[in-house]
DNA sequence: ACAGTAATAGGAATTATTACTACTTATTTT
DNA sequence: AAAATAAGTAGTAATAATTCCTATTACTGT
């Protein structure tokens, strides 16, 4: 992968927030200094920087958003404000358990805690 | 919400499968009975029996799935054949944990675990 | 039987995402 | 440093999943 200028600013917008924004609020923030970017580079460099670890492709409903955490690690997310929070959750044993009962191979746990958050109780 | 044909017709042929399907492959069954049903409908009513409890949307990456078992429980994804299967998690004390430690009132845990299957390994 | 309301078919519209193409830029080779 | 080459880009068209709209149909209560 050759270095672009334009995938460094997309790298850096999603590295600049916690708020797992999608690909059309990168789009808007990175026109802010590359004027002429196009949504399609957004979705091939983030397709692109997910596929390196550079990034984590989170599926919120039914559209993608980003994360540049990568530590294992699940999200809050609140039914009233929509935002997702990140939390660490001790991952006990499920990968063990599921092993053992189920005879699958467990790559990655994905969970999504669905609630209220304490803004908007 | 009154009695519909067609929506009858929906609700059974999502209880008549564990396979997950989504709303195209539901269309395409519903056919065989009503040919001239339309999609609208079929999404008009998969919508109307999730808000009723009567079957849950869940969301495989970008697409709808819809599933008859309302009992909590999680999913196995295989990477290699795409099929979800029914899990039932122990689910320790995650929600007083989180509520605890985030202040954050949890309605629902959503966890898909992805890996590899018996028959793909 | 009739008025009022919910549901439907069919198609148009929307949204998120991917694909295509001619042009540009970073890297490699000479 | 210039030429070759291969990856990347902008801009636009295409696709896929889903929602919206409208005229018509079918229940329900009177």
């Amino acid at each position: 992968m050759r270095y672009s200028h334009q995938r460094e600013l997309i790298k850096e917008i999603v590295y600049s927030t916690n708020s797992h924004p999608n690909a059309d609020w990168i789009y808007v923030e990175v026109k802010k200094s590359a004027p002429n970017i196009s949504l399609g580079t957004i979705y091939r460099n983030l397709k692109q920087l997910n596929d390196e670890g550079i990034i984590r492709t989170i599926y919120d409903g039914s559209i993608a958003r980003y994360d540049w955490n990568q530590d294992p690690h699940d999200h809050l997310k609140c039914k009233k404000c929509g935002n997702l929070i990140d939390v660490q959750i001790p991952e006990t044993d499920i990968k063990k358990t599921i092993k053992k009962k189920y005879d699958f191979e467990v790559d990655d746990v994905e969970m999504t805690i669905i609630g209220t958050c304490n803004e908007h109780a």
